[in-house]
DNA sequence: GATTCAATAGATTCATTCATCCGTTTATTT
DNA sequence: AAATAAACGGATGAATGAATCTATTGAATC
């Protein structure tokens, strides 16, 4: 099992991560960056077309085609593409899996836990895929 | 997918503090167990054998039987319970799934998922099964 | 001793995630 | 116009996690 993000959502950052890594170039193919990030390739396309759909991404087919960042998503944050591939339950669901957790009935470690995600997320929704790419 | 715990380790979690919280009941059938925990019987039936083989608790066959904490059971947190179903992965892994994440070539998180996680496992190995009951 | 009731062990089913394959579409190059 | 190279879409397959089923073992009760 993976720790916070599912596969999916661990490619598709590496990628994105990679992309804004070398902004000189404006064309990547998914063979190119799956190559360089080390992913399964048919699975990095995939999860590349749902980021087309949320326009994290623009795509153009054919020869010298690829994936490219557009200018809105320099000012996404990483949650902001967790949360498109793995959904928000990484930043609302109850760490216990209690289905009834709540302010009303708290699980033994509801307000640690929610403490903690609160730097999670704010770790990850306080930074860019550039600021991402720069520590690297 | 789960946050952070397998459902296998939610259950036993859950299964676990229902019997701290009734210290009373010195023998607990899964049937019981799960009903009041709302878990799947036959799956609790099955990670409560590996904690059994794993010397948290105890358990007796045929009539009257059932599964008792051990008493050695009171010094063990919540985190020791964790490790033995899922394993180290939680305390160890690379948030965004880096093989080769560590000090010589980390993660863009590596130092601040470091600092996250460490507050995650100190609250989880300072608390006891009993700590965790108390506050339900 | 026979019956009953519980955990145990192993096999099996089911669902989800992970990953690949292939035919189609689209744009470029020749 | 034909060939090429890329994303796209849908189907398929593999691996893992979640959950169930069944026969067996062992202990208490009758």
């Amino acid at each position: 099992m993976p720790v916070l993000f599912s596969r999916a959502c661990e490619y598709a950052l590496r990628g994105l991560v990679e992309m804004a890594s070398d902004p000189q170039i404006e064309q990547w193919t998914v063979q190119d960056l799956a190559q360089r990030t080390e992913t399964p390739a048919p699975f990095l396309a995939k999860t590349f077309q749902t980021l087309v759909k949320h326009k994290v991404l623009k795509s153009t087919k054919g020869r010298h085609g690829g994936f490219a960042l557009l200018e809105t998503t320099k000012e996404l944050s990483v949650l902001d593409i967790v949360h498109i591939i793995d959904g928000p339950s990484l930043s609302q669901d109850c760490a216990l899996g209690f289905a009834e957790c709540g302010v009303d009935a708290p699980c033994p470690i509801h307000e640690q836990w929610g403490e903690i995600r609160e730097q999670l997320v704010h770790v990850l929704s306080s930074q860019t895929l550039y600021d991402f790419a720069e520590k690297l």
